[in-house]
RNA sequence: GCGGGUGUAGCUCAACGGUAGAGCAUCAGAUUUCCAAUCUGAAUGUUAGGGGUUCGAGUCCCCUCACCCGCUCCA
């Protein structure tokens, strides 16, 4: 976000610049920083009275558009969607079953001397493709048979050579007259013989315990430290280790959790799904990037249970649903793409699916780069068969198919098949999207500068889902334009987001529609008063045209939709 | 968490270690006939917060906080 500012010079054109949305977000009351006047607090953010309306606007075109009107599927049936809404706080097992109590938990190692950072459980690996191992797993095995049992004289000659260059703060080579001595397989080391010349070149028997160097330097590194990304709270006026619970990291346990209830008094048929939106939290290690990585974020999501055999086709109807989706309320053009993962980037659930997938977005700080607004995955029955296993319901959470049964009978097949066939736990497709970085989305694909406005930029929100819909102002505070723009004003306010605004200057008041994304705007003149016909003007083309004071509902309705 | 940078009115910026100011925006009144018009007036600061040096600190020193950049992380 360190780009020019293109407010130091007033009569400098805007530039669209992260710098420059958020001036505009904290400036016309889109978002604010949390607890600003104590200073705030990293990583979380408030949204300000057009801020709530955007935001609100999106949740309910996806709350409109997923469970009110979900379309037909792959199958060609209308889709089965119903919603809940789940407590952030939930019995503790819950992330246990579901992996984020220890999956969450990732343990770090800090470089001292370089201060490099590592996940320790990946620290293997990055040794093995570190230059300077390479370099020293090279020198010994060129000069011996085995690298098991090597002269430790080989690796002192590496290390007053190429690893003073290569690892200039590793053990050996800040010591290269020491008597190393002699690891083997029988000495008790344990692991593959990378370990033990890794552990020989960074002193472990003279730290007196096992040890791994840094993979960039080679220096020392620390003690694992845990970096539980789980926000911890107590249930309960008394705090004890019993009554320690977390906030939810995810929306989607809430749905698994009540799958059952919902099977059992909805009369959803598989495939069906069940939608929530809700707060989540992280503790992210670095919130950045403005709202986009947030500790406190709200999420949309989805979880589709499917029958297991069905879970290609419904993961690719989802992810074009998703995608289109986006695309229909405003982030149309090349800044939205469509990114199938790779397979070594796959969460643990996933490994086995049809697939996982990012809608992106190019934000003015990802650029060239995007950053990733919702994921479609195929997340297979894991999480019903581990809530399953871990609330003792065991079978009883698998799902009964009565169709498939009354399908399987009408084929003559074995009662006993039929039996085992026709309870199972549905596999799932999530599409889980992210309210504030859609929210993000929209406000920088709006961010519109335009130089020959007075306001030098526009908001371009699609009428949906701008803040504001129109605003209503009298062309001049008298001569009986106020009464008839009032009258007009309370019609509208009850159906659509309207403004009323009599004050300042015409040109003024347009201004700053411009700014808060404000599609229309209607406004009574000399002439309403003759022919009962307003101006209407658009934002984006700045053209005007008139309409009957009687048609300005119909017009808002026409062009809102929905 | 690590390293570097930044922090003065809503915004953009001034103020030699010596009384914190300007423009724009905002608000009120007047004016008015379609794009930040004009006139008159008003409000606005614990100089991010705390401590220290000094007769005196926005300015020098230390700590804290927030933001930005890089690293790291990101189910």
């Amino acid at each position: 976000m360190n780009q020019p500012n293109s407010n130091a010079n007033p009569n400098a054109p805007l530039t669209k610049t992260m710098d420059n949305i958020v001036a505009l977000c904290r400036r016309k009351g889109f978002v604010f920083q949390s607890s600003e006047i104590y200073g705030g607090i990293n990583g979380f953010w408030d949204y300000g009275p057009l801020g709530v309306e955007l935001k609100r606007n999106l949740k309910e075109a996806w709350w409109h558009d997923i469970v009110r009107c979900p379309g037909r599927g792959p199958d060609g049936k209308i889709i089965d969607m119903v919603g809940v809404d789940c407590t952030i706080i939930m019995n503790p097992k819950v992330w246990v079953a579901s992996g984020h109590a220890a999956g969450f938990a990732d343990p770090m190692v800090d470089c001292r001397a370089c201060k490099s950072r590592f996940r320790a459980d990946h620290l293997l690996d990055l040794l093995k493709e570190s230059k300077w191992v390479e370099s020293l797993v090279l020198a010994v095995s060129e000069n011996q048979a085995s690298n098991v049992n090597f002269d430790v004289a080989w690796v002192n000659r590496w290390a007053v050579n190429k690893g003073k260059k290569l690892a200039p703060n590793l053990y050996i080579v800040k010591n290269p007259v020491m008597n190393l001595p002699a690891y083997s397989p029988d000495s008790g080391q344990q692991g593959l013989p990378m370990n033990w010349l890794l552990h020989l070149v960074a002193g472990s028997h003279a730290a007196g315990k096992p040890i791994l160097p840094c993979p960039d330097c080679g220096g020392e590194l620390t003690e694992p430290r845990q970096f539980n990304l789980m926000f911890q709270t107590y249930v309960g006026a008394v705090q004890s280790e019993d009554s320690m619970a977390y906030l939810r990291p995810e929306t989607a346990q809430g749905i698994f959790a009540n799958f059952k209830n919902v099977t059992d008094t909805s009369r959803v048929k598989v495939p069906f799904g069940i939608a929530q939106t809700g707060k989540a939290f992280r503790n992210e290690v670095t919130p950045r990037n403005f709202t986009f990585r947030s500790r406190e974020f709200e999420q949309m999501e989805i979880e589709f249970f499917i029958r297991p055999d069905t879970a290609k086709e419904w993961y690719a109807y989802w992810r074009d649903a998703r995608f289109n989706w986006w695309k229909s309320i405003g982030l149309a053009g090349e800044n939205l793409q469509l990114r199938e993962h790779d397979k070594d980037e796959l969460a643990h659930y996933a490994k086995e699916g049809a697939g996982t997938s990012d809608i992106e977005y190019r934000f003015p700080f990802t650029a060239p780069g995007f950053g990733e607004l919702e994921g479609v995955a195929h997340r297979t029955d894991f999480d019903l068969r581990q809530h399953a296993e871990h609330s003792g319901l065991g079978d009883k959470l698998k799902y009964f198919d009565q169709e498939l049964q009354v399908k399987m009978q009408g084929q003559g097949v074995a009662k006993e098949e039929i039996a085992a066939k026709s309870k199972y736990f549905p596999h799932v497709i999530e599409p889980s999207a992210g309210a504030d970085r859609g929210t993000l989305a929209l406000l920088c694909e709006a961010f519109t500068p335009d130089p020959s406005r007075p306001s030098g930029v526009v908001m371009k929100f699609k009428p949906r889902l701008a803040p504001i819909k129109a605003g209503i102002y009298p062309l001049v505070n008298k001569d009986g334009m106020p009464e008839v723009a009032e009258k007009l004003y309370m019609e509208l306010r009850g159906r659509y987001a309207v403004e009323y605004d009599e004050k300042q200057a015409i040109g003024k008041r347009y201004a700053r529609m411009d700014e808060s994304g404000t599609p229309f705007c209607f406004t009574i003149d000399g002439d309403t008063l003759k022919d009962q016909t307003v101006t209407v003007r658009h934002r984006d083309t700045l053209q005007q045209e008139r309409i009957g004071l009687d048609k300005v509902g119909a017009f808002l309705a026409e062009k809102i939709g929905g």
